[in-house]
DNA sequence: ATGTTTGCAAATTGTTTGCAGGCGG
DNA sequence: CCGCCTGCAAACAATTTGCAAACAT
């Protein structure tokens, strides 16, 4: 598990930005590197309650875009619902199921075409993890046929 | 100018859906119907409002949703800001700057790789007039790196 | 008539901001 | 100790909802 690695480099980051370290900072960046999931920054809060209550939301609020300042983390915007967050980590983009809401991610070739004929054709730079494909998942399309 | 067929069509559908045609129905239509861009729902509002002041916001959010249910409207979702709506008469995505707001619409072959990659690896039936590609225009692009 | 629509106001959701005190380096 | 950080409360933006009156058919 690389989480020690991606926390320490993250608290290195905010120290040489002129930032402080403190519980509530730690706790977001732990979090977010042990979540398998994108997680909205109520979401976030509500984990950092189980072992601080009283920390307000808009603390997460700032911290988390701090981190995203710092491009430690990223955040995507899904349709519908509130931002999702997570570490910076590898590249991909997302898909997002209308229906049930679930997040799954997609590997770099998907947004191939998209990214080239967006900027050959239109000069126009894809930012391909900071938006949600929306659509239908597998589960909710077999659903929806019957 | 298509316009007549695509209001008349429209008033039509609305009809036959059990609907009611009433004056500020028909204004919203022909405000689409007349704008070449991608109108939010409060400019939508402030245009009902050049000829019909009182009319409440909420009857014109009553009213877009009704016309996406018929599906005589899109709308589509640009990460920061409100949801956009437009007569969904061409097949199109959108690409959105995430400077300067402005949107572009992208032919359907930016998205062939990523629907047809989205449907094989991960069963997922893209939607791809339902959500915003971000990133950054020509002329912000050019600005920024300059 | 009768069921759809509307205006109004208040509630929601997700997020941002102002401010005074608290704490990290 | 200097200045970043935090909690709290209030402000915000974009919608949504509940209701009784108004209107289309």
């Amino acid at each position: 598990m690389s989480d020690h690695r991606d926390t320490d480099g993250a608290l290195d980051a905010i120290r040489s930005s002129g930032g402080r370290i403190t519980e509530t900072k730690r706790s977001v960046i732990e979090i977010l590197a042990a979540a398998n999931e994108h997680l909205s920054a109520e979401a976030v809060t509500a984990v950092v309650h189980q072992t601080t209550p009283g920390v307000a939301p808009s603390t997460v609020y700032r911290i988390l875009e701090e981190l995203v300042r710092l491009k430690l983390v990223e955040h995507s915007h899904a349709g519908r619902g509130p931002v999702t967050y997570h570490l910076g980590t590898h590249d991909h983009g997302h898909l997002v199921c209308q229906e049930c809401g679930l997040i799954t991610e997609a590997e770099p070739e998907l947004f191939e075409t998209l990214t080239s004929l967006g900027l050959s054709r239109h000069g126009f730079v894809v930012d391909a993890h900071h938006f949600a494909v929306l659509g239908t998942c597998v589960s909710c399309a077999s659903r929806l046929s019957r």
